[in-house]
DNA sequence: TTAGGTAATATTGTCGACAATATAGGCATA
DNA sequence: TATGCCTATATTGTCGACAATATTACCTAA
């Protein structure tokens, strides 16, 4: 797998990225079938990139392919984003837990730092927030687990998968105040070397996105009902 | 990624699972370069196709390639595994979790149905327990909690990645009788609807082979060096 | 003798062509 | 009209060849 921070370097890189980019944005629609041949001349390259870059396309779960068939981007679901919540808060509990022991001081007072620039702004009443500053947070404890087995499932598969839900789901930006009291709290806790506590708080952090996600998706359907 | 379950069709799919083999049970030494004609002579297919199977098993973390140089088996190490147990702590706990919600009740009948013939090998004796039928008691937990994307991490790379630490340390079959008495109790949760419960319990049983492990491989390290 | 650079070699990356399989459409038959 | 088969088409799977990159070996110079 390709960490975001590497530079691509061959053309099966670019064209993995590229891909991967625009199935996330919903450039190409969830659900739709990845012809080689069309791909191969929309991108301009040869069917053997398209065929290497699909492949890792399906290792980080964006598509599924069937011998013979073809391959199709997933197509989302409120079940399938639920999927992905609990497992996000397993790992990323078991990330915050891992982070309270592992983290240096430094990275502590980082992460602490960090906590005051977003409070600064969220003070200042911008939403901005949300789609960033959150992101930067929450990579900061899953790398300061130092356990590479999580951090590359996290941020090379599961990530990736929700910002597709959220981007096609229309959902960026909400929840900002309160998640920011749990950011501070999970923080305190981490600074304390408290590895069960900030494990139950991150783990509460996610449950609490989860259920306010399922929420307003149920209330987008249930709108959805009534106009027609 | 290819279920265990399904049939290897195509002839990428057949080297992609053979050469998951050897390398698991070290046939392929880990840690060794995977040269590509090399394999093409070797397997007798064409470097296309070894290509894609190389692909395929850095999806499931056996493998690390890097761009221009090639792919090499992942080297074994104690932290590594230490590692691996943390994530499957977190993601088996939560799938037991999600078993005690969403198993059917005739599900939760044949895993009390597999305890008991596993209590009757384990009153007789045998030692045979551990290998397949703690793998058959975990996996039937991984199933139940429904969760496709769990399911997934768990049964394409995480299990196949412990199976060749435990090959390749010579670690098959230790813990059998207290193992028995705890998968007892995850069960017993997993009756009673205990979501809580059966997280928790499951953790534990995770954490003690991490430790049992753990111990073992400092005591191999120490018998080593007194041998020097 | 060692360090640096350059040429020779080997390995990976990319391509287009052909083979095998699935899909779609038309035709015959009940 | 509906159903099943068969052919035609399109798509994926596999292959060998060539291009680009890395590694190695060697040679020169300090």
């Amino acid at each position: 797998m390709l960490p975001d921070s590497e530079q691509a370097i061959t053309s099966t890189d670019k064209t993995f990225l590229q891909l991967r980019k625009d199935i996330v944005e919903g450039v190409i629609a969830s659900g739709s079938k990845l012809s080689e041949t069309e791909l191969s001349t929309n991108y301009a390259v040869s069917r053997a990139v398209i065929r290497e870059a699909i492949n890792r396309l399906e290792a980080c779960h964006l598509v599924e392919s069937k011998a013979n068939v073809g391959a199709r981007v997933v197509s989302i679901s409120t079940e399938g984003l639920m999927e992905l919540y609990q497992v996000r808060e397993s790992l990323e509990g078991m990330a915050a837990r891992l982070a309270a022991i592992n983290m240096s001081e430094e990275e502590i007072a980082d992460l602490n730092n960090l906590l005051s620039s977003h409070f600064k702004i969220v003070k200042d009443g911008e939403t901005y927030y949300q789609e960033a500053g959150d992101l930067d947070f929450h990579y900061r404890i899953i790398l300061g687990s130092k356990n590479n087995q999580l951090i590359s499932i996290l941020m090379d598969s599961i990530y990736h998968l929700i910002r597709m839900y959220r981007v096609q789901l229309g959902m960026s930006g909400p929840r900002v105040t309160t998640a920011f009291d749990e950011h501070k709290q999970i923080v305190q806790a981490i600074s304390n070397r408290d590895a069960e506590l900030a494990e139950m708080l991150m783990r509460r952090h996610i449950l609490y996105s989860k259920n306010s996600l399922q929420l307003k998706l149920s209330g987008e359907l249930n709108s959805k009902i009534k106009t027609k």
